[in-house]
DNA sequence: TACCAGGAGAAAA
DNA sequence: TTTTCTCATGGT
């Protein structure tokens, strides 16, 4: 980035999506490992379709790191098929909860520090930054801020930065300016694709939108 | 019908 | 090293 990102800004703009929007009580899951499964399974996917998927994984009794490890692929590719792209996922969620169960499961994960805890899921093939991310921030309640398609998109227009800005350059970025503040980086995420899904694809032209008196483009 | 969704990894250039 | 391609269902 050629300049850091303005803390005033970045906090001006979350209050108007939280007054807009409200809470959005993110992440869905009952445990560690159910938003873990989600955060891989969600991968370029609505979350509509991953909540099907998660639903039959649970009705075959087949959400735990073990059952799915002794299923064969190709049944876990059919339980989670409504999630789209499901032979890969298959094998993706297998690679994830092999990492899983080698490092003690939730109980052992927690005991990592955020570094090396992000590592070992950086760790698992299918498991990117976003992902690994999602699951540091609303698994492990770690102060990581999740940087998606949406938080590009509407920074882009705000004049932040550039929307192919790197991963981390734009993670850093956000946790300097905003501090190191889980309960602030979940809201904030969670309503920037909140935002994103409301004004950014069904209004194009951004009527009502809640950012419009702050974005310089007129068009956040 | 065409497009997109809470990405990542492999292959090609 | 950077860009392009592939994976796929379901809703709008």
């Amino acid at each position: 980035m050629s300049r850091v990102l303005d803390s005033e800004s970045l906090k001006r703009v979350y209050a108007r999506m939280f007054t807009a929007y409200g809470p959005q009580h993110w992440w869905p899951g009952e445990t560690p490992f159910e938003i873990m499964v989600g955060a891989v399974l969600t991968q370029n996917t609505a979350w509509t379709n991953v909540e099907k998927a998660i639903d039959r994984l649970k009705s075959a009794d087949a959400l735990s790191a073990e059952v799915i490890l002794h299923l064969p692929e190709s049944r876990v590719a059919e339980l989670i098929r409504p999630a789209g792209y499901f032979n890969v996922k298959a094998r993706r969620l297998r690679n994830f909860c092999a990492v899983y169960r080698e490092n003690g499961g939730d109980e052992g994960l927690a005991r990592l520090d955020t570094h090396d805890l992000r590592n070992r899921l950086l760790g698992v093939n299918g498991v990117g930054p976003e992902t690994a991310d999602d699951m540091l921030l609303y698994a492990f309640a770690r102060p990581v801020f999740v940087i998606d398609a949406y938080t590009r998109r509407i920074g882009g227009r705000l004049g932040w930065y550039r929307r192919d800005e790197g991963y981390e350059t734009l993670r850093h970025g956000f946790e300097t300016a905003l501090g190191a503040d889980v309960r602030l980086f979940d809201e904030y995420h969670a309503l920037l694709v909140t935002h994103g899904k409301d004004v950014c694809r069904k209004r194009p032209r951004c009527e009502g939108c809640c950012l419009r008196e702050v974005c310089p483009t007129g068009n956040a």
